[in-house]
DNA sequence: CGATGTTTTGAGAGGATTCAACCACAGTGG
DNA sequence: CCACTGTGGTTGAATCCTCTCAAAACATCG
């Protein structure tokens, strides 16, 4: 990349807030942040993560509008920042990655309309499941089988879309069935197919 | 446009599949189109509704996946139909639409996160009340203020992502509250910020 | 008029939330 | 060193929102 503008940020830190302006979007070098919306009581909905490769904030760039969402980075993170006009210049200018931006925005759309069908239509069980299915998939695992994301249970309960003391009975069932092995915020599958019939996938 | 390959399609009948590749994306010249994704156990789930001006198609075209919902034309509708080549040809060459196609892909992007936090944090009565306001806003009230768009209690029940039951049990509840007036699938909303202060918007 | 699909209403079951209390643990400061 | 405080995790019990099932009333249409 041709502009090098990195910053760095602890775990817990914010880096751009719902409802605020942005002057660029950020590619991801390193970390994991969290991207998620706050309700009207207040409770967080976490709507997806970036790790390294993954773009964030571009859509308010685009439309030119404050951020939808609140980011977050829930390890130490490294990003690449780059100017609104760079962007915009690009889509504009540069035919393939004008389709490329496109194609990623298109996968995003996809998996959101994915996964309000998955939110309105299955029980609390079934979501659980599929959402540790996600994870691995897309932070993979230790050389233990360990899932590379750690989460509290309350982060857990904000993707699911549920209360705190739901996601740990749920998560002491699948443990008791031999689904999975807890420790703490780490947690390892042991039955894969197990869990994605649960999930129905 | 150039290419008028105009189709009609008569209400209720679907317009392409999920699971279908398609051959290009369709422009609607009139008519009212609901875009629903099917669950797992059958049960559809309404994502949203296309009426005159908007495009329909356009992700799975852009992503050359095959299409992750089903079309459905709820009035009769007359779609204006054009090739995919033709789509990329235009967010290659053109950068004017490339940025506009970004525009209205995060526009959708950004609709489908809120609702993803909308149905996972509010209440069914919430979500009711939220809908028929958009339904006023999205399509409007004919001279006499009836909104626009009739859908059936089942249809309204696949966008809240409830059971049919329960929205007639609330939108009758509703209607003892003065908020709306029903006659049959012709709903009127009689006391607009009150359904939105019921909604928290 | 029968036939089919939609709308209603009732009752019961069940999933999920809420509230409350308690434990574990880490960090702070006297 | 130890009480103090705050955060995160756990468990139990009561409540409530929603769903499901069943049956009946209506509506629409050939």
């Amino acid at each position: 990349m041709l502009n090098k503008i990195t910053e760095t940020y602890k775990r817990g830190s914010i880096i751009y807030r719902q409802g605020n302006r942005i002057k660029g979007f950020c590619c991801v070098r390193s970390g994991i942040i969290k991207i998620y919306q706050t309700g009207f009581d207040g409770k967080e909905q976490i709507i997806r993560f970036a790790k390294v490769g993954d773009i964030i904030g571009y859509r308010s760039v685009i439309s030119s509008e404050p951020a939808c969402t609140t980011t977050e980075a829930i390890k130490d993170t490294v990003l690449c920042h780059i100017p609104t006009e760079i962007l915009l210049n690009l889509v504009k200018n540069n035919g393939d990655f004008a389709v490329e931006l496109m194609k990623l925005t298109c996968k995003e759309l996809g998996e959101a309309n994915a996964y309000i069908t998955d939110i309105a239509q299955k029980t609390v069980k079934e979501r659980l499941a599929e959402i540790l299915i996600h994870l691995d998939e897309e932070f993979g695992e230790d050389t233990l089988g360990v899932l590379n994301i750690s989460l509290t249970r309350e982060e857990l309960a904000n993707i699911v879309g549920t209360a705190t003391e739901s996601i740990i009975r749920l998560l002491s069932e699948f443990r008791s069935k031999n689904y999975i092995e807890i420790n703490g915020r780490k947690i390892k599958i042991l039955d894969k197919p197990g869990l994605k019939h649960l999930a129905n996938i």
